[in-house]
DNA sequence: GCTTGACCTCAAGTTGACTTCAAGTCGCAA
DNA sequence: TTGCGACTTGAAGTCAACTTGAGGTCAAGC
């Protein structure tokens, strides 16, 4: 079988070698071997780093991501739990789509001040409402 | 006109004082004035707080909150560069969306790894994509 | 007039996610 | 067998976004 130095993951994924050592060692990916001193990765890994590029980018933490997808890719979290997150996921959605239509509306508003703009209310309140409700549900600010 | 005391800010918003006194050395706020040492808040902030805490959501940092959105909760930005914004918020919605899929797949799907399901490869595939698009649009990891 | 309590400032500390550094190790080609 | 370069380690540094702490100020109520 074929092992990955820590440099052809590197290459492979864009992400720095320190960052994989750091990843490594908070347990999100692990290596199977040495080496001599050399870690070897499992081509796995490429798809465990795409795992957590995703998390990342969905604003969860390392500890988070680790939580959810363990460190060998596979989920180590009950059912319940998954559905839980993808539900906060859901709520995110729902705030970026009304900041995303807020950016689209003070672009094109022409209305002087936009704090006495309906619409401009209108999506602060949906975003505002969304907030409370995501709070309640998992103790977030 | 009714100002609001830094305490009252914070109650009405559930932002810690010394946040909001951070956000105002970092220009996202302003007080108009002072009563004896403590600032005074015109209403208006509470809804620029509103447009702090979307843009937080959606992963943006202060910095880039206060290039869209100013210290007055007026965009400084042109036209332009907001739609570029929305757009990118639409390029991060589809992401969350990928990996909220992924995620409902992962608590669902009896197969023994998920490395071999197609659904998985497939909407790992597609954050793949969705991520390297977005990188050359902005320079972003 | 004095206390109280909410505010003030400035500096230092904290957390997460890394990066950088110094000093060392190892495999491979010459 | 020696040298090169890609790796190794652990510790320290960095950055954003705050929080905490110490010591100070002020307006209002008693």
């Amino acid at each position: 079988m074929k092992f990955l130095d820590i440099g052809e993951v590197a290459a492979a994924t864009g992400i720095q070698p320190s960052a994989l050592r750091h990843y490594e060692k908070v347990g999100l990916i692990s290596s199977v071997s040495r080496h001599g001193l050399r870690r070897q990765f499992p081509p796995e890994v490429l798809m465990q780093l795409q795992l957590v590029a995703m998390g990342k980018s969905a604003g969860f933490s390392l500890e988070e991501i680790a939580a959810m997808f363990g460190r060998n890719g596979m989920p180590e979290v009950p059912r319940a739990a998954l559905h839980a997150r993808a539900d906060d996921l859901d709520r995110q959605i729902h705030e970026l789509e009304a900041l995303r239509d807020t950016l689209r509306h003070v672009a094109d508003c022409p209305a002087p001040t936009h704090l006495e703009c309906p619409t401009f209310r209108r999506l602060m309140d949906v975003a505002g409402r969304r907030r409370k409700a995501s709070r309640q549900a998992r103790g977030r600010g």
